[in-house]
RNA sequence: GCGCCCGUAGCUCAGCUGGAUAGAGCGUUGCCCUCCGAAGGCAGAGGUCACAGGUUCGAAUCCUGUCGGGCGCGCCA
């Protein structure tokens, strides 16, 4: 049998709770099997309303093992549950729901224990302190990140906010590709425009180099350092040292761009430092795969789809992927003898699994795809099946104008950058509208919709909700002279509200939206889907402007009633409730919760 | 040719890991303030959940196949 949930979990846990001890105790008086395996029972709440606040299928679910039938079972279990003050209403309907209504003090005391939360209201334990590791990013540091970028940055930074909230440990890392022939091309290209910070005239950028101007100050800065001593040596000589700087400067700018979004790394992990050394990480990754038979000399078949006009059979060095489920075995060394990215790869993941990560989570491009069978294989065969590797793809991001694609031309140098884009548009906006739609679909981004103050922008809808309970705090002073500003020291204040006040159809529905929160967090986070929280800070607002507007014909719906100071409290009780729990999920998705709108 | 993702209202998308009569915004039709709570709200029309089978008490959701779209398929990272 599984334990009741703690008294301190929320009200949906309570119930599961709730009916998974009724069937317990049916089960030791005999009047039904005892030990049924509860696993399956869940408790939410039912699509339409009239069915009431929850909905259990317990006794579908169970039907089978007691060897009854789901209605017969059903009429048992709510009999049972009906002793329960927590319940107003139990009915059996359907193949054999049943459906809970829950007595008022239940949406009330859940109120209160958001109050009592605060900004911890919908912290949940679910992670147990487990280690995680979420990668994000990730960009090539050859120069500023530009707006494809920025949608893996949200993500990445929002889930995982939503993972610490939820009790993980998290780490947020960085992987910088700085080995490999592009950091080369950077560090060409920058070797001519510190040439030209040297007063030389090196005409127009050759094909094949990075054409940015934002490799001007990185020439500067070498001509400043070096003066004209690196023109004198051979390129062997320079390149290091050219690279080395480029990428520390290029990687700086990301993480100015990333400051400029709000996201933040913990660990930035050069990839180059996996090939440094005797024997190097990569080489130690291969001997332990090797030890254990994961790696072979064989050759493979030709690539099918596009033709490859230098292919060549040979032997090479193989990981055999295909033991974990991968379609093919995956070279590791090229035809030059050094490794490919995949072996750094695989070293780079063996090192998180060292670090103590058994959860490993990246967020990668939608052009990645192809890419996500053979490294969960190579975190499966260096964890030897330790460790999971979950690979969120973020799709493609159009960038529109009032419907009209934004040009985005390939030539390097031409391209939008993430910084454009957030001057343009705010943080704000571009965080939220990332994350309200499923990481897996497209997105459309329309740079004038998301400026606009109206409906159509989530965003805005969202952030009027809370400034629009702000303004009544501001309000309700004169009514309710001792409010406090602060938001702690206010919800203390409410806690003593009379909420049996609370009894109109709107704000009984707003309570019981509250009281979604915890639930949404925990699904949202075990499922790895922040855009859950977005869709429900949405539907939340839109309950608050529902019930607001019904103010404008009925007065006394309004918050603040003058002559009934009691009310009063009670109503600005539910409303701290709603932009606790409005604040909480934007804090998450790193969307700032405004006291008033501008 | 193979693998992965996707196909839900005219458009853009949700659908809580299998639940009851499939939802929202935009657009469209109509309505609500003589700005003090309209940066808002209410209502109507609009869907064979691509198609065909299967699994079971029950499928938009899981399995198989077909069609349609996207991405990828040594020595790019």
């Amino acid at each position: 049998m599984t334990a009741p949930a703690p008294p301190q979990s929320h009200l949906f846990a309570q119930v599961l709770g709730r009916v998974q001890t009724a069937i317990a105790d049916l089960g030791a008086c005999g009047a039904i099997p005892a030990g049924l395996d509860t696993a399956q029972v869940v408790v939410e709440p039912p699509r339409d309303p009239a069915h009431g606040d929850m909905a259990t299928n317990a006794a579908m679910v169970l039907a089978k093992q007691a060897g009854r039938r789901p209605r017969e079972l059903a009429e048992i279990f709510a009999e049972a549950l009906k002793r329960d003050p927590l319940f107003a209403a139990v009915t059996v309907a359907g193949p054999g729901f049943i459906n809970l209504t829950l007595a008022r003090a239940a949406w009330y005391e859940e109120l209160r224990a958001a109050l009592r939360a605060g900004t911890d209201y919908g912290r949940s334990t679910i992670g147990a302190g487990e280690a995680i590791n979420v990668e994000y990013v990730s960009a090539n540091p050859t120069g500023p990140m530009h707006v494809g970028h920025c949608r893996g940055a949200v993500f990445g930074d929002a889930l995982a906010n939503l993972l610490a909230f939820t009790g993980y440990r998290v780490t947020r890392e960085y992987y910088i590709n700085d080995a490999g022939a592009q950091v080369d091309v950077l560090a060409r290209s920058a070797f001519l425009r510190y040439r030209e910070a040297l007063g030389e005239n090196i005409g127009g950028i050759p094909e094949g180099m990075y054409p940015g101007d934002y490799l001007i100050p990185v020439g500067r800065a070498l001509a400043a350092e070096f003066g004209p001593s690196l023109k004198a040596r051979s390129e062997a000589e320079w390149l290091p040292i050219v690279r080395d700087r480029s990428v520390a400067m290029m990687m700086d700018a990301i993480r100015d761009d990333l400051a400029a979004l709000n996201v933040r790394h913990d660990v930035f992990f050069s990839e180059r430092s996996l090939a440094t050394g005797s024997p190097s990480r990569i080489g130690e990754m291969i001997r332990d795969l090797e030890a254990r038979g994961l790696i072979y000399r064989g050759r493979l078949p030709p690539p099918k789809g596009q033709p490859v006009e230098d292919w060549e059979d040979r032997e090479q060095l193989l990981f055999r992927s295909t033991a974990y489920g991968d379609d093919i075995d995956r070279p590791l060394v090229k035809s030059d003898g050094t490794h490919t990215y995949f072996a750094a790869d695989i070293a780079y993941h063996a090192d998180k699994f060292g670090r103590g990560f058994r959860q490993m989570i990246d967020v990668w491009g939608a052009d990645h795809g192809g890419y996500i069978k053979r490294m969960q294989a190579a975190v499966a065969a260096v964890s030897d099946g330790a460790a999971a590797l979950d690979v969120k793809i973020v799709q493609l991001v159009r960038l529109l104008r009032s419907g009209e694609p934004v040009k985005m031309s390939k030539r390097a140098g031409d391209f939008v950058t993430l910084r454009e884009v957030v001057d343009e548009v705010g943080r704000d906006a571009v965080r939220f509208m990332m994350l309200f739609r499923k990481n897996d679909a497209q997105l459309d981004f329309d740079l004038a919709k998301v400026i606009e103050q109206s409906r159509d922008n989530p965003v805005f809808y969202v952030q009027y909700g809370h400034a629009r309970c702000q303004s009544v705090f501001r309000n309700a002073r004169e009514a309710v002279p001792d409010l406090p500003e602060d938001p702690h020291s206010r919800s203390q204040f409410l806690l003593k509200a009379s909420l049996e006040r609370l009894d109109n159809p709107g704000e009984i529905e707003l309570l019981k939206r509250i009281a979604q929160y915890p639930r949404v967090i925990e699904a949202a986070a075990l499922a790895h889907e922040p855009h859950r929280v977005a869709f429900y800070l949405y539907d939340l607002a839109s309950a608050l402007h529902a019930h607001w507007t019904q103010g404008n014909q009925m007065p006394h719906l309004r918050f603040i009633i003058l002559d009934d100071p009691i009310l009063t409290v009670a109503r600005l009780a539910m409303l701290q409730g709603v932009v606790t729990v409005l604040a909480s999920g934007l804090t998450l998705l790193g969307v700032a919760a405004p006291q008033e709108m501008r």
